[in-house]
RNA sequence: GUGGAUAUAGCGUAGCUGGUUAACGCGCCAGAUUGUGGCUCUGGAGAGCGAGAGUUCGAAUCUCUCUAUCCACCCCA
């Protein structure tokens, strides 16, 4: 036996038993970007490396030490397997010329990511984030809309004990004066701060506010807000986005604390977390980013986005008790015994589907008996056994498997066409009285009639 | 990159201080009168115990190395 290859570390197989929760949740996913005018945009899943450090930021720990980078030959430029959905889909913007239609532009994504890190609870090596990102307004109105789709989406799935944190960093003049403040603070504990945070003190104070260590964590509990260092306009702006938010109802607390890890973040920023989670408890992340789009050489365009962590979202789902509905089985099992009833099972299953019936039909050349073992395993509605006798007279049983009477139809596609299709709607009928209650059914019929 | 835990059939587990052909549940296959499932019963296939080395008369059980997985740090969705 030749030796087994097992999938790269840190990577998923989404198997049939759920891939169909991720079919749901992406159908349910996009038709919540749709109803606020996003519209889908798909790019490649790698792009030169430049356009991650000139986006995500170059002293970034994502684009520094956990990018998969390609060559493709020998000399050419390296290219980057993507790390989030922003940087390309501000690329794809500015490229396809996008932003000089009519302003806003709202796109959305569904997208595999790739970083690499030590997997853990929530954490892959391959990932996939739904994004959402809208260009061209500057309006706290732009950072609540798609604030509130996110929410939106929790609200849809049913979750519970999601938080919104926000918060502003600020635009880059009114962060400079607060850069200044931090150093200064920090200065006065440099004997006391762990090694990353030193390093941060040179580069990017505003990351030891993020530190876990509890020495550190202790400092930053009395070093400078940024809010307090707001230019008039941020401040006017964050001030918008809280008004905002409270009028659409929408919970949410200020942490001063957050602090995106990715450079192009300006102004508001903000997290949803989940306490469902683990070690890594943010759902949805994201802000605005004003500086980039000018940054990768487009117009100056202010824009912002959020990213959301699909299998977060399902462990938070599955952690809660939520169940996404699983497909609906095979309707017909047609078995069969012999050459001939099974060239008879094969062609009338093919004409089944093309009406679009889910049937089955023996591959196997099993015995009746697993045949039927079969069909319940799978959950089929109906089976039917074909054999000489059934050829002959054009007749079959149909047993129905959950029991009902069984009953002798004749096998003529309309016929059995009908008898599922009448079995469809019983369902339908059933599911929806068990839904909206019998008195509302008996109201609604009543109507009709 | 760092730390801790774990690693036994397809899946979930048992296997006490080392001792004959590694056990159980689920699943799978086949039977319980001939062409019909679900419940029950019976039988069967399937792992040589993550990999490699060592200690020992003898190791899934002890030691070492490696690898992988999980969790945490870090980072972030």
């Amino acid at each position: 036996m030749a030796k087994i290859i097992k999938a790269p570390r840190g990577t998923q197989d989404i198997l049939g038993s759920e891939v169909y929760q991720w079919q749901f949740l992406e159908k349910l996913l996009r038709e919540t970007a749709a109803l606020y005018g996003f519209k889908e945009m798909r790019t490649p899943t790698f792009e030169e490396m430049a356009l991650f450090k000139r986006s995500v930021g170059d002293t970034t720990d994502v684009v520094q030490k956990e990018m998969y980078q390609v060559q493709a030959e020998k000399g050419q430029d390296l290219y980057g397997l993507k790390p989030e959905g922003t940087a390309g889909a501000v690329r794809a913007a500015i490229e396809n010329g996008l932003l000089k239609e009519a302003l806003p532009l709202k796109i959305c994504y569904i997208t595999p990511c790739f970083r690499h890190e030590r997997p853990q609870a929530g954490r892959l090596r391959e990932f996939h984030q739904f994004g959402v990102e809208m260009f061209g307004s500057q309006s706290p109105s732009a950072d609540v809309e798609v604030i509130s789709i996110a929410k939106h989406i929790f609200d849809l799935l049913g979750l519970e004990n999601i938080t919104l944190s926000i918060n502003s960093i600020g635009c880059p003049t009114c962060r400079a004066e607060y850069h200044k403040a931090l150093k200064a603070y920090f200065e006065q504990y440099r004997d006391q701060l762990c090694g990353t945070c030193l390093e941060r003190l040179e580069k990017n104070p505003m990351r030891i506010l993020d530190c876990k260590s509890p020495v550190c964590s202790e400092i930053a509990k009395g070093a400078p807000v940024v809010l307090d260092y707001l230019c008039d306009e941020c401040k006017e702006h964050f001030e918008g986005v809280k008004t905002r938010l409270k009028a659409l109802e929408i919970d949410f607390e200020i942490d001063p604390n957050i602090v995106r890890g990715l450079d192009y973040y300006t102004k508001t920023v903000f997290e949803f977390i989940s306490n469902d989670l683990g070690a890594q408890s943010t759902v949805c992340g994201g802000g605005r980013y004003d500086g980039l789009v000018s940054q990768m050489g487009g117009d100056q365009t202010p824009a912002l986005g959020f990213g959301m962590g699909l299998e977060r979202l399902l462990l938070v789902l599955k952690e809660q008790g939520i169940e996404i509905p699983a497909p609906e089985p095979c309707e017909l099992y047609i078995g069969s015994m012999g050459e001939a009833a099974n060239i008879k099972a094969c062609s009338l299953a093919h004409k089944l589907r093309t009406e679009g019936f889910f049937v089955e039909c023996d591959t196997m050349n099993r015995s009746v008996k697993a045949q039927m073992k079969y069909a319940n395993k799978i959950s089929a509605r109906f089976s039917m056994i074909l054999g000489d006798a059934e050829l002959e007279s054009g007749k079959a049983t149909l047993k129905d498997m959950a029991g009902g009477e069984p009953r002798e139809v004749s096998f003529e596609t309309e016929q059995l066409a009908q008898v599922l299709y009448d079995a469809n709607l019983a369902k339908m009928t059933d599911e929806l009285a068990e839904q909206m209650g019998d008195t509302a059914l008996a109201d609604l019929m009543g109507f009709k009639g």
